[in-house]
DNA sequence: TCTGGGGTCCTAGGACCC
DNA sequence: TCTGGGGTCCTAGGACCC
């Protein structure tokens, strides 16, 4: 635990959904789900609005649809455009300190005491309004809650206090107070099958925690679970935030619409998830030694089966061999509703070639620089609000999104054939061709 | 038309080595 | 003759997070 509130935890809310919201107009003030919209699909984000009616994230879609009234938006994501609008957001952290710590595309870390600021608690209050002032602007509407304190515990925990658009600094100090009063689930690392064994034995707050011995914590859930809980309870909490982390392990899962049974269907789907991963394993230039199979059967009970091999592979077609013959081994009598293939074990560099070079991904790109450009005139009114990220159509360059904008101009990107990143163009903010995309994928 | 997908970390038992 | 203990690796499962 630090002197000084200097770590800020940043939350945005319902991103997804918000991303939908900012994007189509006419979603905005309505129920937005976003996640799985087949049969067996789960929520990713439900809106606030959705949220009134009971929607919540991990929820069957189908039982979302069931509390949703007419009129909500059952919406299957656009991962590209909430991956753009989380790297707005991440930049403008990175502005406040080069110590930014993303823990998910909508969730970071920022450790202040690496950046130059006033740790004073007015002074990171000012901070983090500035900071959600900034966000708002630059992603077109999407809102944060930010957390401040001594520790990351206590920064996480705050962002949770206020949401949504929220701002709390718990001041040091303070941190056994604000802590106190919540319900043992408001810890990290508590889900429900903690909360469950330590409801029995009478705790429901984190101030019960504090009463139990380290001994008395250890022994209901274990060494190193109970003595960070013993820790978390006290404030006490020393995590540094960390840049970037190595991938331990990479894997692709799919869930089929109707359960499987046919031996070929079954290899056929194999292939494809090792040719998943073994690509991704081949563009991060890394490799690994354990190739996991994970089955789920018809009645979702779920297994796996490893084997680790003595030299690191990448190769779809070895995982795809390894993977299958560890299903060879496996009951699947009744179908199989989930399959699953991974790598872990991560080591750099391909197939054990220890004198090769990592493969240097390539992204072609053609970018016209928007500083060739005349200024925009300050201050004005802007014509058209364009929001990086945003997507966009044209008739004659076809779609793409925004790359930046200004008061009268917007530049965007346009995608190239397939995957590849087109030509960066700079347009009239008020070119009446240039129009906001429609998500699809949009169920009334 | 019940329950996704991508991860991390921990535990526990057995094998094996010293 | 009898009886160890520690450390590491592998496998499987479970809890948890977003």
């Amino acid at each position: 635990m630090r002197r000084e509130p200097s770590i800020l935890h940043l939350d945005l809310d319902a991103f997804f959904a918000a991303v939908e919201q900012r994007d189509k107009p006419s979603l905005r003030g309505r129920p937005v789900v976003v996640g799985g919209t087949g049969g067996r699909g789960v929520v990713s984000t439900a809106s606030y609005e959705a949220r009134a009616f009971g929607a919540r994230s991990a929820m069957p879609t189908a039982e979302a649809r069931r509390l949703c009234p007419p009129g909500t938006a059952f919406l299957g994501g656009r991962f590209a455009a909430y991956r753009r609008t989380s790297e707005v957001v991440m930049a403008l952290l990175r502005e406040l300190s080069p110590l930014v710590e993303p823990v998910s595309i909508d969730e970071a870390y920022v450790d202040l005491a690496a950046g130059d600021h006033d740790l004073s608690v007015p002074g990171v209050t000012a901070l983090a309004a500035d900071l959600k002032a900034r966000i708002a602007v630059a992603t077109g509407g999407v809102t944060g809650s930010v957390g401040i304190g001594t520790s990351k515990a206590v920064a996480k925990i705050g962002s949770e206090l206020d949401k949504p658009d929220g701002l709390t600094v718990v001041p040091p100090g303070e941190e056994l107070a604000v802590l106190h009063p919540l319900p043992v689930r408001a810890l990290g690392g508590v889900g429900p099958a903690t909360a469950e064994r330590l409801a029995q034995i009478g705790v429901k707050t984190i101030g019960d925690l504090h009463r139990l011995s380290l001994v008395d914590l250890t022994s209901l859930v274990g060494q190193a679970h109970g003595a960070g809980l013993y820790r978390l309870a006290r404030a006490d909490d020393d995590r540094p935030v960390v840049t970037d982390r190595e991938a331990k392990s990479v894997s692709a899962e799919e869930t089929f619409a109707r359960d499987l049974t046919d031996p070929a269907r079954l290899a056929t789907e194999i292939e494809a998830l090792a040719i998943r991963v073994g690509s991704r394993l081949q563009r991060s230039g890394t490799s690994g030694r354990t190739v996991t199979l994970k089955v789920r059967r018809y009645d979702f009970s779920t297994l796996t089966r490893s084997q680790t091999l003595a030299h690191a592979v990448d190769d779809p077609r070895q995982i795809a061999e390894i993977a299958h013959r560890l299903l060879g081994a496996v009951d699947r009598s009744g179908g199989l509703r989930l399959l699953g293939v991974g790598v872990s074990g991560l080591s750099p560099y391909a197939q054990g070639d220890l004198f090769a070079e990592p493969t240097e991904v390539v992204e072609p790109v053609e970018v016209v620089e928007p500083a060739e450009l005349p200024a925009d005139p300050e201050p004005g009114p802007a014509v058209v609000a364009w929001y990086p990220g945003q997507d966009v159509v044209h008739p004659d360059l076809g779609s793409g999104w925004v790359w930046g904008s200004g008061l009268n101009r917007v530049t965007v990107r346009f995608e190239g054939p397939r995957t590849t990143p087109g030509p960066v163009r700079t347009l009239a903010a008020d070119d009446p061709d240039l129009q906001p995309a429609d998500p699809p994928d949009w169920t009334p």
